[in-house]
Formats: structure tokens, C-alpha cells, sequence
DNA sequence: GCCAACGTTGGC
DNA sequence: GCCAACGTTGGC
């Protein structure tokens, strides 16, 4: 098993609208991004754990946890010409991008961003560098960190 | 395959 | 709204 940080904007999609969902749960679409989407497909497996992050707002911080229900498959908002997530090079053949399901746990005191900076035990997650991005392994060492942190 | 131009992300 | 970082595109 192993945990991930996935980032959104909650003016978009918050923690609060997973917990709200029917089954509190997504399909966690629209990512566009070669790394995060080499995660998603190779690594990300049913049972592992995710922290939520809420990113561009007004405290970017880590605020609860999820779990994967469903391993990656074919984003299906690619295919959509009228969806910004729209990809004319994907095909249903050789589809571009994929997604994972994941199901809302609990939330967390939020771990905001500062606090991440802030902490000197906290060396590998790539929050701490200038990254963009949008999907990124926690190792199981900080996942603890941050959990008895927050 | 290099690299400049351009676009996007996301903290502040 | 600014701007740094960095990913992507496209000409050569």
C-alpha cells in the first residue's frame, strides 16, 4: 500500500463536495499532466491512501484523507469535445488520460502549506519544492509525520 | 534533439 | 494581479 497527495481547488471540487458525493466518492478526472498521469496508471492502487489538498485559495493545506476504490481507467471527459478536459489526440484505441476513484475518509486539522514549509522533518514531499504537481507520492515516513503533525 | 517562446500553475 | 517555476510546443 502506498499514499499520495492529490491536489485540487476547492472553488472546483473541495473535500467537502467528495464527502457530499453519492458514496462519497469521484472519479477523480481531468488530469493533464505526463508525471501525474504515470502515477495514476502505474502506481496507484485500490486501498491506498490519499491526502486531499486544496490548492490556490486562501490557506493551501493538506485537509483530509481518502482511499482508492477503483485503479486507474480511460478518463472519459477526453473524449468530450465540449469538456475542457478535452484531448484531440486521445482515441478510444490508445486513450491519452485516466483517472482512479477515490472515496472520502475522514478530514484532518488542516496541514497547511506553511506549516509543511515550516517542518524540517519533512524532506522528500515535493510540496516542499516549487512543484506543480498535481498528483505525488508521500512516503510512509512523512504520511506519519504529517498525520501526527495535523 | 535543441531550445526559445509560450502557456499554466499556484503561492503570495 | 504578479511573477517564478516549469511543462509543452514547434521551428530548425
Amino acid at each position: 500500500m502506498a499514499y499520495w497527495l492529490f491536489k485540487t481547488e476547492p472553488d472546483t471540487f473541495s473535500i467537502g463536495d467528495l464527502k457530499e458525493a453519492p458514496q462519497q466518492s469521484t472519479f477523480w478526472e481531468g488530469i493533464r499532466n505526463y508525471q501525474a498521469r504515470n502515477f495514476l496508471r502505474d502506481q496507484v492502487k485500490v486501498g491506498d491512501q490519499v491526502f486531499i489538498y486544496h490548492s490556490s485559495c486562501k490557506t493551501p493545506a493538506i485537509v483530509g484523507v481518502a482511499i482508492v476504490t477503483h485503479a486507474a481507467e480511460a478518463d472519459p471527459y477526453q473524449f468530450d469535445m465540449s469538456s475542457d478536459y478535452y484531448d484531440a489526440k486521445a482515441t478510444l484505441k490508445s486513450p491519452r488520460w485516466v483517472g482512479v476513484t477515490i472515496q472520502y475518509q475522514r478530514h484532518l486539522k488542516p496541514i497547511t502549506l506553511a506549516a509543511i514549509k515550516a517542518n524540517n522533518d519533512i524532506t522528500e514531499l515535493a510540496l516542499k519544492k516549487a512543484n506543480r504537481l498535481s498528483i505525488m507520492p508521500v512516503s510512509e515516513r512523512e504520511w506519519d509525520l504529517l498525520i501526527a503533525h495535523g
